[in-house]
DNA sequence: GCAAAAGTGTTAGGTCTACACCCATGT
DNA sequence: ACATGGGTGTAGACCTAACACTTTTGC
């Protein structure tokens, strides 16, 4: 059989800082779409796995290491790339704000970070893919715990709150949302508080994976 | 850049009959696994969308003409293939009963619907891919209106009650369900019955899929 | 007239939503 | 003392889950 299909993978990767969500962007140096930006990606190795695929391509590109990732569709239309058939592997990522900085080595002008709604054009099918990511980060928090994976370990409740209307893009009832998060019982309160210069110090919060896979495995499940 | 992996496509295929969930099967002709039983499927030609390979092979290996069809996952674990590497972008999908019957084409020794609780030991990592399609079936049934596509266009209420017992796994309590489904005002009761040879005969319904769209356009959602 | 499947309401408990005031700190 | 953000409770509406008898047909 002979068949010239190139396999690629591709990584939205979000952050959270400053109340808003950011993905990783990288510039282009070659065509097609040369200095135009696009998704962090490329060739999948023979021997590497997907995952493996997309961290080192993460690392080289932009320098950053990633905290969550999961797959989230695969993109195979004859026409996306204007040269070669490429099938391409989407993924999506999460990173924490203290990983948030890209690493020295890469050049600014090559790697940035941009708000989710003051993005440049895209290059290939990108906006595409982008475009779904976001839907399913959207979805998934509701459901899952990945919320936690875009603050720090440590972070006070308000921090999550304001996540969660960042991600969703609505007003979220400050009671209420405590109230539910809190009875999910995933959360462990600390003996530490934190200040953001005026107003009253904050409890600091961490999630508590381990609780949170004992519970799920008893059939409890994470829903807000 | 040199790169010899392979792309290929395999697809699920559940079907729906005298209460029980069937999966499509086609035995191996040729090694590995040679004689094994193994989801339908094939290599993705240059020139064809990943949807198109899916039907394609459907169609030369089974004979049968999908109804409904998604993305599932891709697999990419570079040994998942004992030979070669082989990445491969999996499917699930729905037929309608009247679509169930294998072409005559087809050599019945070749391929075989078994039921989910009955099956063969399965070639490569198809085990995985099946349990991985079977979990989504079971989630996506709850909250999108998949299941009508493995019924026939009219069908008796306690039909659809009884797929969603059979999906799920459980008892569903038939009040309730039949409160909560007519609720969602995408079923139109027709003039019509059908008798099962003995008791009360059963109305008919049918699906109305414009009315869902509508609704989804709304944001009114789907949920059991 | 009896066996078999279809059809139908009510109640109690739990969950969700809306909503406003006090608390602890910095300046 | 005032500005800022943190922390907390309740009542009404709504939804969910549990539960059993009557109806229509074939035999």
């Amino acid at each position: 059989m002979q068949q010239s299909i190139k396999l690629s993978v591709d990584a939205v990767v979000f952050g959270y800082e400053s109340e808003t969500i950011s993905v990783l962007l990288i510039r282009r140096k070659y065509d097609p779409f040369k200095g135009k930006w696009a998704i962090p990606g490329g060739f999948v190795l023979d021997s590497e796995s997907l995952e493996e695929a997309v961290e080192r391509e993460l690392k080289e590109e932009t320098g950053i290491k990633i905290n969550y990732l999961e797959q989230l569709y695969t993109f195979g239309n004859p026409e996306r790339d204007p040269r070669n058939r490429v099938v391409s592997v989407a993924y999506f990522g999460l990173i924490k704000p203290s990983a948030f900085k890209l690493a020295a080595s890469t050049d600014a002008e090559e790697a940035q970070w941009f708000t989710i709604n003051k993005l440049p054009e895209l290059s290939f099918d990108h906006a595409e893919i982008l475009k779904l990511a976001i839907t399913r980060l959207q979805a998934k928090i509701t459901y899952e715990p990945i919320g936690f994976e875009l603050l720090d370990t440590k972070f006070p409740f308000s921090d999550l709150e304001k996540l969660y209307a960042a991600v969703l893009g609505r007003e979220i009832d400050r009671r209420n949302f405590r109230k539910k998060m809190l009875g999910l019982n995933v959360l462990d309160e600390l003996d530490e508080k934190v200040s953001k210069g005026s107003g009253r110090p904050a409890n600091l919060f961490m999630f508590n994976k381990n609780r949170y896979f004992k519970l799920k495995k008893e059939g409890i499940i994470f829903e807000i």
